[in-house]
DNA sequence: TAGTTTGTCAAGAAATTGTCAATAAGTATT
DNA sequence: AATACTTATTGACAATTTCTTGACAAACTA
């Protein structure tokens, strides 16, 4: 289950949500302060899948609590301002919020923008697998923020096994969905598979992401 | 300036949003007709910055438009639907618009989104790379403060890449997207790409700019 | 243990790219 | 319409990069 990491200093308004949301199949924990909030999120970051924040807050400034998640961990972030906050708006785009609430709302919109936040952020040609960050669109992937430079046909079988992440990939496979030839031999696709795995600074021995499905093929591991 | 294709169906709504619109300095052209929109946006997308389109639309479904549009320019397109239609808001970011919003809306709000996506998509007129100072609109390019005298080909090829910034741009596909004939062989592709090298300074050897990729195509760079 | 399969080295084969230079095609000028 | 000039195309060939595969050791299965 979906769990919300929600910071809003209105008392009424965060049981609301927090019992709203619960409806709707999403896990909350609600915080009014920022400091808390950001202690739970040093602990537990991996638990949450998205932050709702309101910037109105005491103490600490909204933004900063904004930065300092965002550098615990890459999570989608709503903001939530009172109506006329142009200026923490823009700057909410600015920062990287995936998207904004004006106060009031009703529980029920800010669902809606869960639910959409997440499908974007699932859909997202960025995909964040150990210390990869793998780009679908471009084609692209970096190690340690270090671009690993794939031949052509080594970035085929890597995309390949992206988009059939944690399935078995078959030779057979491979080949049909590359431009390899058909009649390539095993011996040659290993090949690829190993100079694949030195440039993604994966082990054959103890691989990491790409495993080997003895007598079938091999498979590319996400587990999160 | 920059220039907002609106596709709307109230007149009453789509003249308060133009004139709005002028009023934050962006000139609008608004379309009740998706068709005529399309038609309009088919003879003049290097105009558009941006499109602001209402998905419940008549005659051609909003999202069809959407994908149209797209495919003729990799545009930014916020959606606005009507308040409830959860599944539209959900689609249009799945289908990769960059905002969007529920009606009723304020014009003000909308200008914001504007601004915000405008902002996050560099989608100015004026790009800077490194010493280049390209300018999408005019097809102008400066080296030190120096035009680029480029051929119209070389032209052609150039803003392709700009368009498909940081992107694999395959020699077929810039067969397609210039005046260059089905049939042209790859070796003069590859000399339009020498002459754009050259008369940019860049080093084909070790190019800030133009990247080949090996038994695809090219890639232009902007690492920011 | 016997029989397969996989990992990787190393070497050669194959394919792609960069650019020169020749020629063709297109434009502008007189 | 002849001339000069610019631009586009392409073959040739060297330089470079990538791909392929046999060989053999290591790992795995039964």
């Amino acid at each position: 289950m979906n769990k919300v990491l929600l910071v809003e200093d209105d008392i009424e308004l965060q049981k609301l949500i927090s019992e709203f949301l619960k409806d709707y199949d999403y896990e909350c924990s609600a915080f009014e302060n920022p400091i808390d909030a950001l202690a739970e999120f040093k602990e537990n970051s991996y638990n949450y899948s998205i932050v709702v924040l309101d910037l109105g807050l005491p103490n600490m400034d909204g933004f900063d609590l904004f930065k300092k998640l965002k550098e615990i961990k890459d999570i989608p972030i709503i903001i939530s301002t009172a109506r006329d906050d142009i200026g923490n708006k823009i700057f909410g785009f600015e920062l990287g919020a995936v998207d904004y609430l004006s106060k009031p709302y009703e529980p029920r919109e800010l669902v809606l923008r869960i639910d959409a936040a997440l499908k974007k952020n699932l859909n997202s040609n960025e995909i964040y697998i150990n210390s990869l960050i793998i780009n679908k669109d471009e084609k692209k992937v970096l190690i340690e923020n270090q671009e690993v430079e794939f031949t052509k046909i080594e970035s085929e079988i890597f995309f390949l096994f992206i988009q059939k992440l944690n399935k078995i990939v078959s030779r057979e496979e491979i080949i049909n969905q590359t431009s390899l030839k058909d009649d390539t031999k095993n011996r040659t696709i290993d090949m690829h598979i190993s100079n694949i795995r030195f440039k993604i600074d994966d082990d054959s021995k103890e691989p990491k992401y790409i495993k080997s499905i003895w007598g079938i093929g091999y498979k590319f591991i996400d587990d999160n």
